[in-house]
DNA sequence: CGATTTGCCTAAAGCCTTTAGGTAATTCCA
DNA sequence: TGGAATTACCTAAAGGCTTTAGGCAAATCG
């Protein structure tokens, strides 16, 4: 070791910072070497290509995601809880868009650690499904009926699809919300 | 006039084939020009940019796609209506991937035919819900849980979100559509 | 203290974008 | 009909990102 230390880490820490500053797919070797102050050649020791360095930034998302979501869902069931994990899927979407968009990447293998996290959260809603009474194969058809709007309506609404017409998607989150839970207390 | 004739429209459309064949993303000007044996630079009296290129198979895909919702929509109501709208999406989504992918680019400033193609869904998706009586706010919240969910699903399952646990999601899809149709029929 | 490892550097090749400035063929029209 | 204007594509060039190869100096190990 020496001097300041580069590491695959710290690279994917700032990664995410600069993703949500810029985007994550502006997100490069070169922006980030630049940040560093250090010649574009130097990352690569420390990663493997611009897929890894964009992976890696992916698992740093996820697992910080999973944490806040695993969090909110502790102590809560039911609607509280449906309501509680969508939020801090949104908040974080809002907060750390380059973060959230880092999230939908797909790796060619992904790290174990990336895995992990992709687990935890499909845990995470069936443990909010064990508030309603749901068996299989209906408790996964549930699952993704949940990630499938979640995740789509945050995309939706960060790509500004909602933003030209009333009400305001702040007014609508609440109410689908709600519409998802009486869904899923009446699931056939 | 002369020669061949290379045009926006020609490209455009050479651009959503070749979309489709790898990736969205992959599509560059550098690409199409190697497809039409030109040189780069020739393309540019046809496109302003990369990001104009783009932004014009986006137009074309989410154009196609309106026709065909048009078509699944004409003559059907309610469930019926809404499992022939979603069909044609993710339809289209396995088809045309390229072209699907194409349909969420957010021109920086959208093309006339572009913003119409726009409304043209949004309008073809509150045709189906006059099948459910719903009045205004909620059917602006209907209209973004269903687009949330569609394109949510057709995302998350081409990035083979689902591809790893039972059941298939080919199976879950009209379950889900099933369960939104009956979320509408009892909307609040 | 010498050998090894670590950490960052220079160099270079390859591909993509975009602008500038032609040149030949075609079309328009006086 | 023949010169002017336009059209369609080209060469040249600058600048950015990725990735590999090879090198040197500082830190660490034995």
């Amino acid at each position: 070791m020496a001097r300041a230390g580069l590491t695959g880490e710290r690279l994917a820490q700032a990664g995410a910072e600069l993703a949500d500053e810029v985007g994550f797919d502006q997100v490069t070797v070169s922006a980030l070497a630049r940040q560093f102050g250090v010649q574009v050649a130097s990352l690569y020791s420390h990663v493997r290509s611009s897929a890894d360095l964009k992976a890696r930034i992916a698992t740093v998302a996820l697992t910080e995601l999973a944490d806040r979501a695993s969090t909110a869902v502790a102590g809560r069931a039911s609607r509280a809880a449906l309501s509680a994990l969508a939020d801090v899927y949104r908040d974080y979407a809002r907060k750390h868009p380059g973060r959230y968009a880092a999230t939908r990447f797909v790796p060619d293998s992904p790290a174990p650690e990336h895995v992990d996290s992709g687990r935890r959260h499909s845990e995470l809603v069936r443990a909010v499904l064990r508030g309603y009474d749901l068996d299989e194969p209906a408790q996964t058809d549930a699952v993704r009926l949940l990630g499938s709007t979640i995740h789509g309506y945050i995309q939706l609404e960060s790509a500004g699809t909602f933003a030209f017409s009333e009400p305001s998607s702040d007014d609508s989150w609440p109410r689908i919300i709600d519409a998802l839970d009486t869904l899923l207390r009446s699931w056939s």
